[in-house]
RNA sequence: GCCCUUGUAGCCCAACGGAAGAGGCACCGCGCUCAGAACGCGGCCAGUGCAGGUUCGAAUCCUGCCAAGGGCACCA
């Protein structure tokens, strides 16, 4: 073991038994290896291979699903995995059933990337990062149940992936009864003409191609040509929620391009309202919540129908109160009607300006908001009014949202106001603007003006107007429009999870059945995705798989006899694995089930009446906001409806840790500097001789700033490191990283150690001694403010608390301080340091582990004080002070407040106007 | 541009609408030491980003502004 640095000569002073890194070490190796031998941490399961005893009372804490990344963890990734520690033992201790374990996700895209530049297989790669992951959190001591470890790349996990899948695959979305049901069931509807085919033939008329065709409308899951994000330089298509906002792919920053490909869709689209809604069921922060309904964006409006000669331009608009006030038009340049209604005098201008705006890439059109278009020659009919106003063309709409098309209101919306005064067009005003109003574009609320028989009416009242009155007369309705799209759910990548879907023939996809699975990614000799020029969009994806002719190729007998078939080539994407987890842990080794009824219920069912169910406490990083956190609530509900699981949703309780960021510092070139190095002086910075600036943000190897709990493990303990990252502040707050404050938390144990332990002898010094009353009212004054803190996430004060009730009994017990003190501070302490606490708790006598508790419980009786005493406030400022019974009246405490002397002078004989007192709080007096 | 979050000692952070300080770091003094501090004791340090308002009383509630961080962004 290397010499604790901060000490290089001094070792042989150091008295044999002090609580230094290296006696650190030693305990927590020995208690690691402890728990691990005796499996401390097993929860048991109502049934199953992991069937116990099960207490009724339970706790399901999880940890957001690591990547197993091959750069290792810096300091900033245990913080949230402490924090569920922290919690599960808190809970444990006190007599729950506590599951609490992690897995990994290692299906990805970095362990391609490695593997192609080292040439070793992905699995090989991923299974020592995996390693190499497990033993940092292992040294953190981290109470996890290793019988529930679990793996996305285990053909035993990814076999219930595809097995998932095949269950939405075989589903369709009954929006009369608002939940997904068998496909089976649609066909049995069809069969026995409970519901028409598309051209009205009966069902035993179809070929059974064409059967599967119509019934292939419907499922959850289905194949699209429609445009997808397609990113060259990452060889593969993504999901809209890959995309960044400035048209770039989220992984490798690449150009996005949009282009029409078969792909996979999952029609998460049908739970859109339920997404939503279901939001206020859940204990989740707000920006959370607030981040997914602005994701699925609901919008209720309306459908109005504009004709134009004998064609029909249909409009979505949120305000069709303002219907009196459109005074043109506008497609999107992608409209398929702009080619229908354009004049051949404006075809040619038509035609250039498309041509311009198929050229702009999503990042031009934003970066330049000036409006432009283009007219068509053509005029649409306002159908209240029968007027007649101009369409024109204008890549200000996008054909990705509503219907393409609307109607321009300048006078209540700025971007058409903006058009409108570029193009010389007429404004209505439909709403009176308020008062002194003296901007452009009104959007504010106010009576409809203008507007024939909407005048008068407020907003909301003349939307419902309006929309009778379309629905009355034919020319729309009233409609929800949604900005959430279906989940493009294929990669072109090796390494993720295969689709267990061939083609036959026909090219029709068929679903294999679950004796099949699992479909086992193939040995290829090339698992690189191929990229290409991350600008030419002129390329096609090609998937690896499909390079592996003699695993696509198949003969299989799916009930036809054997035929020849061909697998699907795509994998699907990174979140498919982490949808489902949290079912996995609960049944790991199940082998018929992806997982128990009896145990779904027990750890994930709902508790009582409109609880959701879930995951009682889900810790991670604000990242996942939409990608994970949709896709995994829309899989739950899938199964919530096909009658699979007991929970509407996988995660109850949301906590976001916050991020430990790091200084970094530059010198002069702009050269990032070791920061570990930098010293600081008279408030400049210094590497050497150097004067460096100081930077602040993300811990990274690019930075140079790197902290690894490995490295806080040697220097301080696991225990130390622990106590540290917990007491720097809440656990949602980002703060910076200060080694050199990890120091407090270290002397902080080794006086807590030295209270209880004589540090040259080894031996335990707490006596029998009964505790005074003031060591009794410290002690359960932080008993009750523990169980506060603890439950309630917030380990800075607990630490602060413990630290306050040590600091007690360093001063008052320099022989040793009482045993019933000693054993409770202990007790209180293991959640955050677990290896010391256990540790202390055999040398105070115990055999057991402190794992499973005991846990104090506050006596009462110390937390009421016999005296209080009320500072006198006169006017706000404090004057003097009084000490009274604690028992005492309003009155009695009024009438000693008046009589204190000095408060007596300021009062001087008058009567004050009014006296406040607040009971056990002060006295203020308002003359 | 819109939305959300956060502004308290040199730094990280506490404080049911009720005396601005729980804890840690840094700093200073004294003690113990040949010496040192990862020891003991004690201390220094802010009036809560700014301006208003509500209230007997505001760090806390409300309004506006400023700053930092995050999200969304021509979504009709």
């Amino acid at each position: 073991m290397s010499p604790d640095p901060q000490t290089p000569s001094a070792a042989d002073a150091v008295p044999s038994h002090r609580y230094t890194a290296e006696l650190a070490g030693r305990i927590e190796k020995r208690w690691q290896d402890h728990w691990e031998e005796r499996g401390t941490y097993h929860a048991p399961n109502p049934v199953g291979p992991l069937k116990g005893e099960v207490p009724a009372d339970k706790l399901f804490v999880q940890d957001m699903f690591p990547y197993p990344s091959g750069a290792g963890l810096h300091v900033g990734h245990p913080l949230g995995f402490i924090g569920t520690d922290v919690f599960a033992r808190y809970h444990r201790m006190n007599g729950r059933n506590v599951l609490h374990t992690m897995g990994f996700d290692a299906f990805g895209l970095p362990a391609e990337q490695y593997a192609v530049q080292t040439g070793q297989h992905p699995r090989k790669t991923t299974e020592d990062n995996i390693q190499t992951y497990l033993r940092q959190i292992r040294r953190l001591g981290l109470g996890h149940d290793e019988r529930r470890r679990i793996s996305t790349i285990d053909p035993n996990y990814y076999r219930w992936t595809q097995w998932i899948f095949l269950q939405i695959f075989n589903s369709w979305y009954d929006a009369d009864a608002g939940r997904a049901r068998p496909i089976a069931e649609l066909e049995a509807e069809f069969a026995l003409g409970k519901r028409n085919t598309p051209d009205g033939r009966g069902w035993c008329e179809l070929t059974r191609a064409e059967q599967y065709a119509v019934l292939n409308e419907y499922r959850l899951v289905y194949l699209s040509d429609a445009p997808v994000n397609w990113v060259p330089g990452l060889g593969t298509v993504v999901a809209n929620e890959e995309v960044t906002a400035d048209g770039r792919s989220e992984r490798g920053n690449f150009p996005v391009f949009r282009k029409n490909l078969r792909q996979w869709m999952m029609r998460i689209t049908a739970y859109a309202d339920r997404l939503i809604d279901d939001l206020d069921r859940l204990d989740w922060p707000d920006k959370v919540k607030a981040m997914q309904r602005n994701w699925i964006g609901r919008s209720h409006g309306a459908r109005v129908s504009f004709p134009v000669g004998e064609h029909v331009i249909e409009v979505f608009t949120t305000r069709p109160d303002t219907l009196f006030g459109a005074t043109y038009m506008v497609l999107a340049p992608e409209h398929p009607l702009v080619d229908v209604i354009t004049t051949a005098e404006h075809v040619d201008a038509v035609a250039e300006y498309r041509r311009v705006a198929a050229n702009k890439s999503d990042l031009d059109r934003q970066e330049n908001k000036q409006k432009t278009g283009v007219f068509t020659g053509a005029h649409a009919v306002n159908p209240v009014d029968g007027k007649e106003i101009p369409v024109y063309v204008a890549d200000y709409v996008l054909m990705g949202y509503g219907t393409g098309a609307i109607m321009a209101v300048p006078g209540q919306d700025q971007r058409d106001w903006d058009f409108a005064t570029k193009f010389d067009l007429p404004i209505i005003r439909t709403v009176q603007p308020t008062e002194g109003f003296d901007g452009e574009a009104f959007t504010g609320e106010g009576p409809a003006i203008n507007s024939g028989f909407l005048d008068g009416l407020e907003i909301d009242e003349a939307k419902s107007t309006i929309i009778a009155w379309l629905e009355e007369h034919g020319h729309g309705r009233g409609t929800i429009q949604y900005k959430l799209r279906d989940w493009l759910f294929s990669r072109q990548r090796y390494w993720g999870e295969p689709f267990p879907i061939v083609y036959d023939e026909d090219s029709q996809p068929i679903a294999l059945p679950e004796s099949m699975l699992p479909v086992e990614l193939p040995e290829v000799e090339d698992y690189s995705p191929r990229t290409f020029d991350p600008m030419d969009a002129d390329t096609e994806p090609s998937p690896p798989l499909s390079r592996a002719a003699e695993w696509v190729e198949v003969e299989l007998d799916l009930g036809e006899g054997k035929k020849k078939y061909r697998r699907d080539a795509n994998t699907m994407p990174n979140w498919a694995g982490s949808c489902w987890y949290q079912l996995r842990y609960v049944d790991p080794t199940d082998t018929e089930r992806f997982c128990e009824p009896e145990n779904e219920q027990y750890w994930l069912g709902p508790r009582s009446d409109g609880d959701p169910g879930g995951v009682d406490l889900y810790i991670g990083g604000v990242e996942h906001a939409v990608l994970h956190l949709l896709y995994s609530r829309f899989w739950q509900k899938v199964l919530f409806d096909l009658g699979h699981v007991s929970a509407e949703e996988p995660y109850r309780r949301l906590f976001n840790q916050g991020m430990i960021q790091a200084y970094a510092y530059v010198d002069e070139r702009g050269v990032y500097v070791d920061a570990s190095k930098v010293v600081e002086r008279d408030g400049k910075y210094f590497f050497g001789d150097q004067e460096v600036k100081q930077e602040y943000g993300k811990m990274g190897k690019s930075l140079r700033n790197v902290v690894t709990p490995d490295e806080m493990c040697e220097t301080y303990g696991a225990d130390t490191f622990r106590m540290y990252e917990m007491s720097m502040g809440p656990m949602d707050v980002s703060r910076p990283w200060a080694t050199k404050d990890v120091v407090g938390a270290q002397r902080f144990l080794q006086r807590l150690w030295r209270n209880i332990v004589d540090e040259e002898t080894g031996e335990v010094r707490v006596t029998d001694a009964e505790p005074d009353e003031a060591t009794l009212r410290a002690l359960h004054k932080a008993i009750a403010g523990v169980h506060e803190d603890y439950s309630n996430l917030r380990y800075n004060t607990a630490g602060a608390k413990l630290i306050e009730l040590n600091n007690h009994l360093t001063k008052n017990f320099t022989e040793g301080c009482p045993r019933v003190v000693a054993e409770a501070m202990v007790q209180m302490l293991a959640p955050l340091c677990p290896h010391v606490a256990e540790e202390l708790w055999s040398k105070l006598g115990a055999t057991e582990s402190l794992a499973h508790g005991p846990f104090p419980t506050a006596d009462e009786r110390y937390l009421v004080e016999d005296t209080v005493e009320y500072p006198i406030q006169v006017n706000g400022k404090v004057r003097g002070r009084i000490t009274v019974a604690a028992g005492a009246s309003q009155d009695e405490v009024k009438a000693a407040a008046l009589a204190e002397e000095k408060v007596a002078a300021l009062v001087a004989g008058g009567t004050p106007r009014k006296v406040i007192v607040v009971p056990g709080r002060l006295v203020n007096i308002v003359l």
